[in-house]
DNA sequence: AACGTCTATTGTAACGTTGCAAACCGTGGT
DNA sequence: ACCACGGTTTGCAACGTTACAATAGACGTT
């Protein structure tokens, strides 16, 4: 119960006073103001034993640097938004790329900021006011499509971005994606093992790049395997249950129907499972489900799916890597990451 | 393709040089800037007719006031931290409460701000670093706990905050609360309905407060309709299915089982059915899962199970309007409000 | 002893905003 | 004609920081 318990003792100091500013250090230290903001940038001008006299002093009285003062001078804010779409996004799934974000991050002084998008009536409304009202150096953002409105803001305004998935845009720009294309291979393959012989992809809504990447991979691997191969119409991702009901009946009114799914998501896969139940089709007998596992969830799903794992953490990780690369003006061929189910590799490389 | 479609006309001309400031709305209108700055704040000492004009200018020349000079002269964010747990937080779950807050913001200038917690090793970490960094002018948390340590460092050092639930603490403060006793009542009711005589809450753990009303309100559901009720030792709160698992094992290890489940969230519910699944038992035959229900997540569970919606969207919309009373210094008593089942009123009246 | 050179530190000026005290100006009362 | 008085507008200063140019001092060279 003891204020002690709950305070650092830099903080202790602070409540004192008012805040302590540079001019405070400055004071106390018997140095110029601009020696302390050096020395606590670490600025090689400055003789070590001041520097560490200052930062010495700085944490004894508990000062914090202002931020809004940083940034208005700098101009720079040292955040990034992570947007996302609060109706599509489990937090479980942003929970591990969040955690690598931040692994990635940590020691750069950079804070993570989720912002959702899709609050007000237009999708870019998030960002123009992000960018408009500098609230942040970099963006990052899920779900990209094939002309992404929301990428092509970004580059034409030569605001620093980072997606998840690529786009079909003639300019390049920074990404981190899965080899869905790898996946869908490997997922055919598993069901395939499993017996089956007419595979079907619960398709996300054509928007979305990764879906052509899907298509293309599962007919390769369908070809290989010497396997039926449904791609019926998109249903939009993670929603949209009665799309896929409708779907489900129209192909098992006929004689040739599935007798496999592949799913993208959890979400989409819980559907399916539930319209196939209600058909009478029973998960692991008359039919198989596979899905793509970003979170624990599908771990629960009875009877059992088939799973395999996109690396979420390991995303965010190479997310922060891009991202800080991407701020640091490197060049973007070096920032255009695919992560392999097996492994890392650079698209450019 | 264009860049008309994506920009407003202020955003271009913002585009030609560096942005506009105060002084250069000033110079164009002449006057000074302060008469600017008080104009665009609506401040009554300045004349309509140069109002008007120097916002239509301001407009014409794409102004837009810079946050962080906003910030270090005024010493307010206008932003409001919204913490969240990523590990357990559902964003179906935030979406609605979000889209509430929202609603309730909207027009006041405050900006929602998602926070994560627990990335760092300490919870408390994300809030010192708010309050040290001046990175929001309130905090909002859900999952509040009888002894909260979010609420009392809050407390400690006087910094706004509303919380999603109550705290045990003498020292009253801002709530928005779901009234539990009464969700549980309604949910034994329904289960007595469907003819079952023994209910079972599979508890969140004792840290949460709702913990607390439900075991009471179920007391007082049981004795009312004359049934058993059995209240087992806690599991986390969506989460540590192994955990559910050995209580579920426990229960029907004996010959006096529960022939119906209570559940408070819907991953709850899922690993609830997983595991009563993985014994044999089969949710509307030998039991029934009654799960609180705040995302369309549940409907897509197989065999169907019985909800009680949680209005998540109202919840958020108190949020805000206790926020904004917090911020503008009302009296405690007037901020804390319980939302029924049925709609809301305030504790206090 | 004067000179240049290097290192460590200092002072000044901004970044864009708002609060405060002062000034302006047309009006009306005396 | 003077003064007081509203309603409007202005100028100055400050919030806390960092960039830049300038300075002070130490040291080696000529």
């Amino acid at each position: 119960m003891s204020r002690k318990t709950l305070e650092t003792k830099a903080e202790s100091a602070e409540e004192t006073a008012s805040r302590p500013t540079l001019r405070t250090v400055a004071a106390e230290a018997g140095v110029a103001v601009t020696t302390v903001s050096r020395a606590l940038a670490d600025d090689p001008r400055i003789a070590e034993s001041t520097r560490k006299r200052i930062s010495e002093i700085a944490d004894r009285l508990g000062y914090v640097p202002n931020r809004a003062a940083q940034r208005l001078r700098t101009g720079r804010t040292k955040v990034i938004s992570l947007l996302i779409n609060p109706r599509h996004e489990f937090l479980s799934f942003t929970s591990e790329f969040l955690g690598g974000m931040y692994e990635g991050l940590s020691g750069t002084g950079y804070a993570i900021n989720i912002t959702a998008d899709s609050l007000g009536e237009d999708r870019l409304d998030a960002i123009r006011n992000i960018r408009r009202h500098s609230l942040a150096d970099a963006i990052v953002f899920t779900r990209t499509e094939c002309f992404d409105d929301r990428a092509r803001y970004l580059l034409e305004h030569d605001f620093p971005f980072v997606t998840h998935g690529r786009t079909d845009f003639m300019t390049p720009h920074p990404f981190v994606d899965f080899d869905n294309e790898a996946f869908v291979r490997l997922a055919v393959e598993r069901l395939v093992e499993k017996g089956r012989q007419h595979v079907c992809i619960v398709m996300p809504n054509e928007k979305y790049t990764f879906g052509q990447h899907l298509r293309f991979g599962a007919r390769q691997a369908a070809m290989t395997h010497g396997v039926r191969l449904t791609v019926p119409g998109a249903v939009d991702l993670d929603s949209e249950p009665d799309e896929i009901a409708a779907m489900l009946r129209g192909l098992h009114g006929g004689p040739d129907a599935p007798d496999s799914y592949i799913c993208v998501g959890e979400v989409s896969a819980l559907i399916t499972l539930a319209c196939l139940n209600d058909m009478g089709l029973t998960q692991g007998q008359e039919v198989d489900v596979l899905a793509k596992r970003a979170s624990p969830i599908s771990n629960h799903f009875r009877p059992r799916i088939e799973t395999i794992d996109e690396d979420l953490r390991a995303t965010g990780r190479a997310m922060a890597k891009v991202l800080l690369g991407r701020m640091s003006g490197e060049p973007v061929e070096d920032l255009q990451i695919l992560l392999k189910p097996e492994g890392p590799f650079s698209v450019s490389s």
